[in-house]
RNA sequence: CGGGGAGUGGCGCAGUUUGGUAGCGCGCUUGCUUUGGGAGCAAGAUGCCGCAGGUUCGAAUCCUGUCUCCCCGACCA
């Protein structure tokens, strides 16, 4: 392709709206434009940029034998559902673009692909002699974000594989998904990503086991949790650890002290000589579920302990058997709404009275108690004695009501790991580019996707299901290869591989010497660009390091004497030597670059 | 959804306080000179000043409404 006819319109000025680095670079180097929020046009650079992202994302899983497919975007909600994600994913999240067709038909413009698949598998896969099935597509999905932003990270319309796998026991769908974290290694790799597996919460998909996979970068969303000998790595909103140890409360008699002022932990400690670790506190929520309940719920932690709402979200509806749409602390507003009396905030203790709740409009009538394990292991603490600016020391679980233990709190770096207490957490920040779930039986079951077993049984499906952001994965690739001066394309998955310069085209040599190489690329299949342009030397040059060619060859003043100057972008690194040479070179090292496992 | 900010040529911005009919830099067009790291000079083109109402002799500017976009938050009593 020639400069001249590629439509490269770069920008000199940082747009306005563009805060991280890849994000301003893909549109000063005229790879994308916004049309609205989270919506972006990926302009031809990009095009070929995600088509290559695409051909390595296919090799792969044709390779491990999965069929692509491709299903409608536009679904109808019955089937949303059928599965019990209507509710969440329209008024809950409201992540879900939704809409009424001229019958009044509610439709979903889809954000994943489970019930569609399901319904199909449930369909076609009728037998455990047709397992295991995988199937993937590659399609642009829609989610209403709450706060799209940063590009091509979160947007509303964006590119994903989605891929399905079906199985008639778990050992087959353990040894898919083993499959499928190697392929996605394999994937990463060879976008030329830094990518690392990490255990995550299934979130809103459901299921069992899941791990994401995060290019690590300083822009990223999510915060990872690493062990310092590599064996443990976990997305924060997950991650375990041993919590600090907690400082005995001294023997004293237990009794009511007076409080007055102390609403926080911090003015609890602060005031009467107490570790944070010997005190309980205790957190009043309202949980909203997708089965209309809104149920109160209290809270224990320690002291010192930080909730983790995933965490939460997660225990509340296993022990509800209903899924959380949100979960907030309660105000005086709402205490008002639902006719009840002030609750003394600052002071209140796990053992708060469902009395209190007596006469509300629409809530549960009592209290949901869920305690962490940090706070159920102290066998005397400090905590609120439920009357205002009162306290309970030397307070035990005895006496209060049977609390659901449950891990609730907070990982953060610094801590021991589980596995190994010599080792202690770090903390980086990652980009989410994969994440892949063994689902089980949670779609199957739902929409009655049955295979008859190889005793004759009917037997629901089971599942696993593989993502990869593949729009996502070509920013997180600029986040993670750039410098001052513009993106530095990994060879896997660069527009074009190398581009001939050619410094002055009123220079008869030049124009020859460089036409003749960039054939001599085409003819080796390699995608290569020439920049024809009648532009000034430097200006070519600065557009070449914005968008970020791996290899650069400039045939400029030496072009008499067959010279050239070959670049590598990603090493600012500039030899000069004789043309064949130079083609030579070059085209090893991308040829080398694009196969390299073997 | 709550809070903040902004909509002026393709991009980045000034002008709005104090109303008088629109400007700067980059980009674009033409010419000359330049020619290895975003050139210089000269001459041009490009605006329903987000949209709709209102006030006024007169509105980018004041008032009302509305739409859109960006940022922060969604929280530990």
């Amino acid at each position: 392709m020639r400069v001249s006819r590629l439509m490269l319109v770069t920008l000199r000025d940082v747009p306005a709206d563009a805060e991280i680095p890849s994000h301003q670079l893909l549109v000063r180097g005229g790879f994308i434009r916004r049309i609205g929020a989270g919506i972006y046009a990926y302009l031809p650079m990009m095009w070929r940029v995600l088509r290559k992202i695409n051909a390595i994302v296919r090799d792969e899983l044709n390779s491990l034998g999965a069929l692509e497919t491709l299903l409608p975007q536009l679904q109808p909600a019955d089937l949303w559902e059928r599965s019990g994600r209507w509710q969440g994913y329209t008024a809950g999240e409201g992540i879900m673009f939704h809409l009424e067709d001229r019958q009044n038909r509610e439709l979903g413009l889809g954000p994943t692909h489970e019930e569609v698949i399901t319904e199909l598998a449930g369909d076609l896969l009728r037998s455990y002699r047709q397992l295991p099935v995988t199937l993937y597509q590659i399609q642009t999905k829609f989610r209403d974000e709450i706060r799209p932003r940063f590009g091509l990270m979160r947007g509303r319309e964006f590119i994903m594989k989605d891929a399905y796998s079906f199985h008639a026991n778990q050992d087959d769908l353990e040894a898919t998904y083993q499959a499928m974290a190697a392929a996605y290694a394999r994937i990463f790799k060879r976008c030329g990503l830094e990518a690392v597996a990490v255990d995550a919460d299934s979130g809103a998909i459901g299921g069992a086991a899941s791990q994401e996979y995060m290019v690590t970068a300083e822009a990223g969303e999510d915060l990872i949790l690493t062990s310092s000998d590599g064996l443990y790595a976990a997305n924060q909103e997950k991650a375990t650890s041993l919590p600090p140890l907690a400082q005995p409360l001294e023997a004293g008699s237990d009794r009511i002290i007076d409080t007055p002022d102390q609403v926080s932990i911090e003015q609890l400690c602060v005031a009467n000589g107490l570790d944070p670790t010997q005190t309980v506190k205790v957190l009043v929520l309202l949980a909203r579920l997708d089965d209309g309940r809104e149920q109160p719920t209290l809270v224990s932690l320690r002291g010192d302990q930080v909730l983790n709402e995933v965490k939460l979200a997660n225990a509340v509806s296993r022990s509800l058997d209903a899924t959380v749409l949100e979960i907030s602390p309660i105000s005086e507003q709402q205490l008002r709404q639902q006719g009840l009396s002030e609750f003394p905030f600052g002071s209140i203790g796990p053992d708060l009275s469902d009395t209190e709740l007596r006469g509300c409009r629409s809530w549960q009538s009592h209290f949901l108690r869920l305690a962490d394990a940090t706070a159920l292991d102290l066998p005397r603490f400090v905590c609120g004695a439920n009357s205002r600016d009162q306290h309970f020391w030397g307070r035990t679980w005895d006496a209060i009501p049977t609390q659901i233990r449950a891990d609730l709190r907070t990982a953060h770096a610094g801590e021991q790991c589980v596995h190994d207490p010599s080792q202690t957490l770090s903390a980086c920040r990652g980009i989410e580019v994969g994440h892949i779930f063994q689902l089980g039986r949670k779609y199957s079951e739902a929409l009655d996707a049955r295979f008859t077993n190889s005793a004759g049984q009917q037997e629901a499906l089971l599942m696993g299901c593989y993502g990869i952001g593949i729009s996502r994965l070509a920013q997180a690739a600029v986040e993670q290869h750039h410098d001052d001066a513009g993106i530095c394309w990994p060879v896997g998955i660069a527009p074009f591989q190398v581009i001939v310069v050619i410094a002055k085209m009123k220079d008869s040599n030049q124009v020859a010497l460089g036409e003749g190489l960039y054939q001599s690329f085409l003819d080796a299949g390699i995608d290569a660009l020439l920049d024809d342009r009648d532009e000034r030397a430097g200006v070519k040059f600065k557009d070449a390091d914005l968008i970020g060619i791996p290899w650069r060859i400039v045939v400029g003043r030496d072009a008499g004497d067959g010279e050239v100057e070959v670049v590598e972008r990603s090493a600012c690194k500039s030899t000069t030597m004789d043309h064949q040479e130079a083609y030579r070179q070059v085209k090893e090292s991308i040829l080398n670059t694009l196969r390299p496992e073997i």
